[in-house]
DNA sequence: TTGACGCATTCCCATATCGGCATATGATTG
DNA sequence: CAATCATATGCCGATATGGGAATGCGTCAA
């Protein structure tokens, strides 16, 4: 067996660095194809091919406009990536070592208020 | 040129399912080869392979013990993917809507200012 | 030392890629 | 209708894939 096919999933298709800018490109709204051209600096046909790859995942819509063809960015297609990374952003966000001491100091509160309604520690 | 090296980034090293599925097992702590055999259900030999190219890319690190070598995750590998779907979050996160039109009534106050402090010109 | 174990590497093969190029399709204009 | 513009598709070649099977190689046990 081969490399799934770039239409597999997102994953695949994304994995492409062409796409991703394509797909960053119409992050600002709809595009045609030959402002894709230009914008990416690559051949009619190449841009074509990579934009039926993001179509077949759902990445991009079409809808067509006298003799041009509008892509737009469908964000929601991106999910999947985004919920499986995810899981993994604890590894480099401090953020969630402070969300980890705030909660284990809601905890030693709690604990003292069960024991005596007295000062409040406040020390970091 | 044919596609991008499943090493070129952790792009294209993650697009394959089993290497995600195997970034998901080792997210649990440190696991041998032979484990991870028996959790994949996969060759021993195609395991190494993948976990050579997650080794490349840098998702995993490797640590030997006796005849065993244990694997273990590097999340922050990840941090490219992560920083590039976040951008499109708000797509699908009704959070961000609420974010957006907080910034569109900020904008909608500036240009307010902006008429008000003197620039003559009036298009519309 | 011999053998068994744990893992990595190599070879083979069917497949799908991406880019270049030519061409087909569809819409607009003359 | 013919010509042109905008886009999609088809064919080509070079390349790398992922699984299967065999093998290499270091480590531990007898």
């Amino acid at each position: 067996m081969a490399r799934a096919a770039t239409t597999a999933d997102v994953f695949n298709a994304v994995a492409e660095p062409r796409r991703r800018q394509i797909v960053d490109l119409l992050a600002a709204g709809e595009i045609s194809v030959n402002e894709l051209v230009q914008l990416l600096g690559l051949a009619q046909p190449q841009v074509s091919k990579h934009l039926r790859v993001l179509r077949e995942v759902g990445v991009v819509d079409v809808r067509d406009e006298g003799r041009q063809r509008l892509y737009r960015l469908n964000g929601q297609a991106l999910k999947p990536i985004h919920d499986w990374v995810k899981a993994y952003e604890h590894t480099w966000n401090q953020r969630f070592d402070l969300i980890d001491d705030v909660l284990a100091e809601l905890k030693a509160q709690e604990e003292d208020d069960a024991n005596f309604n007295g000062e409040g520690d406040h020390t970091g």
